[in-house]
DNA sequence: ACCTGAACACCGTTCAAGT
DNA sequence: ACCTGAACACCGTTCAAGT
C-alpha cells in the first residue's frame, strides 16, 4: 500500500514511508514501551519495514533522536516578557523542567548535544528570555551565560536521577539494605533519617530549589559589582 | 600458569583470575581507552580469559562497576569536621566533584545507582558531613535532606554534560553552526554573546556555583523558621 | 571449584543488488 | 528513487560440558 499521494511524474519504487512516518512511529514506541527499548530495529519492525530503509530517511540514530527532540521542543510554553526579573528566570526554568521532567529520555539526549547546540529555534527563544531577564536585572554578559549554564546542569541532573533511579533494576532491595546496615555511631545523622530519606528524596522541591539557586547566583553577581 | 598462592587443600581446576585482577585490568582499559570501551568481552579479551569466566568473580556488568566505584570513592579526600558550617558544606562538595570529575564514567553509573544506595561507607561518611553541617547552621531534617539531593543534582548534572559534550561526534561543527545562523533581530542577546559562548561555557564556574547555591539555599530555610 | 565455547537474543550500520 | 536482505562488527548473558 504506497501513500496516498504518490508524487507523479516521478521515476522509480514509491516509498514506503518517510520521515514525518518515522518520527511519529518513533515516538509511538517510546510512550508505549519507554525510551530505553527505542531501537532502529525495534522501530523498523514496528512499521513493518526493513531496518536499513531507515537510513534513506535519517542520518543516522542520534540524528533520529534530534529530530524527535526539537518536534519536542516546541511544546514548551513561551516565557513570559513581562514581570519582575527573577521571577521571569524561575518560571522560565520551571517550564523547561516540567516539559523535559514529561518526557525524561530528552533530558539523556541533551546531555550529548546541548540546550543550544542540539536544538532548534524554540529552544533557543527560551536561552533568550532568560539572558534578557538575567540582564535586566543587571548581569553581565558572562554572569548571564553563568547563570543559565549553572541552572541547565543543575536540571538536567535532576531530571536524569529522578528518571533513572525510578526505574532501575533491583533499587528498592537495595534501598531497605542500606538504611539498615548503618552505623548509628559513625554515621548519626543518617542512621536519625533511617528510613524516612526514600519519603523525602521523592518530594518535588525543584521550584524552591531553582529560586534558591537564583536567588544564590544574583546575589554572588551582585556582590561582585 | 595459575595465581602464585593455590590454595592448598582445595580441590577442583585453579582460578585464573580473582575480582581483584578483573578490577584492575577494568580500571586499566578505562584508562587506556576511555569508560565507553569497557566491555564485558574486551576485558575478557584483554585478560585472556573467556568472557563468561567473568560471570564466576561478578554478578552481572552492574555489579561490576559497582565494585570499581566503591573502590574509587575511598580517594575523595575526608570532609574537615572543623570550621564554619558553610564553609565545610562547600569545601565537601568541592571535594566530592573534583573526586567525580577526574573520572566522570563515574558519575554515569552513579545516576542510575545514587550515591546513598549505590556505594559503600566512604561515600556515606561525606553525605554524614553535609547532613551534620546543615543541622549545625540549623537546617531541618527535610531541608539538610533537600541540600543534600539538590547540589548533588547540580553536581552530577555538571560532570556529565561537560563530559559527553566534550568527546560528542561532531559537537565541533555544531557549535560553529548554532551562532553563526543566529537571527539578530529575534534573539539578539544570543547574537550578542555569538562566539563568545563556547569560550564562557568553557570555564570552571562549579566553586562559586555550589557557594551560590548553598548560600541560596540556607537563606531560604532560614526565612522558613 | 573453576573455566570454557557455543548459543541466544539482541545492537547500529554499510552496501550491493533488486524494483 | 527508493527499498531490501545479507553481512559486519559488535553487545550482555546463560548453560551444558569439560578439567
Amino acid at each position: 500500500m504506497p501513500p496516498t499521494d504518490a508524487p507523479r511524474g516521478r521515476t522509480g519504487r514509491p516509498p514506503v514511508t518517510s520521515r514525518a512516518d518515522i518520527l511519529v512511529a518513533a515516538r509511538r514506541l517510546i510512550d508505549r514501551d519507554g525510551w530505553e527499548k527505542l531501537t532502529v530495529r525495534r522501530l523498523a519492525a514496528e512499521m513493518g519495514i526493513g531496518a536499513t530503509t531507515l537510513y534513506h530517511h535519517v542520518r543516522d540514530k542520534e540524528d533520529l533522536l534530534l529530530l524527535l527532540l526539537n518536534e519536542y521542543a516546541d511544546r514548551i510554553p513561551r516565557p513570559p516578557a513581562a514581570g519582575e526579573p527573577r521571577e521571569r528566570i524561575v518560571a522560565g526554568w520551571v517550564a523547561i523542567h516540567d516539559t523535559l521532567g514529561a518526557w525524561p529520555w530528552a533530558a539523556e539526549v541533551l546531555t550529548v548535544d546541548g540546550f543550544l547546540t542540539g536544538l532548534g529555534d524554540s529552544a533557543l527563544v527560551q536561552v533568550e528570555a532568560i539572558l534578557a531577564a538575567a540582564a535586566e536585572h543587571g548581569c553581565s554578559q558572562e554572569e548571564a551565560v553563568d547563570l543559565f549554564r549553572n541552572i541547565w546542569y543543575f536540571t538536567v541532573g535532576e531530571i536524569l536521577v529522578r528518571a533513572r533511579s525510578g526505574g532501575a533494576r533491583g533499587a528498592d532491595e537495595r534501598r531497605d539494605g542500606f538504611l539498615a546496615g548503618i552505623d548509628a555511631a559513625a554515621l548519626p545523622r543518617l542512621a536519625a533519617i533511617g528510613d524516612r530519606w526514600p519519603g523525602l528524596s521523592a518530594r518535588d522541591t525543584y521550584p524552591d530549589a531553582v529560586r534558591a539557586f537564583v536567588d544564590g547566583l544574583l546575589a554572588q553577581a551582585e556582590g561582585r559589582s
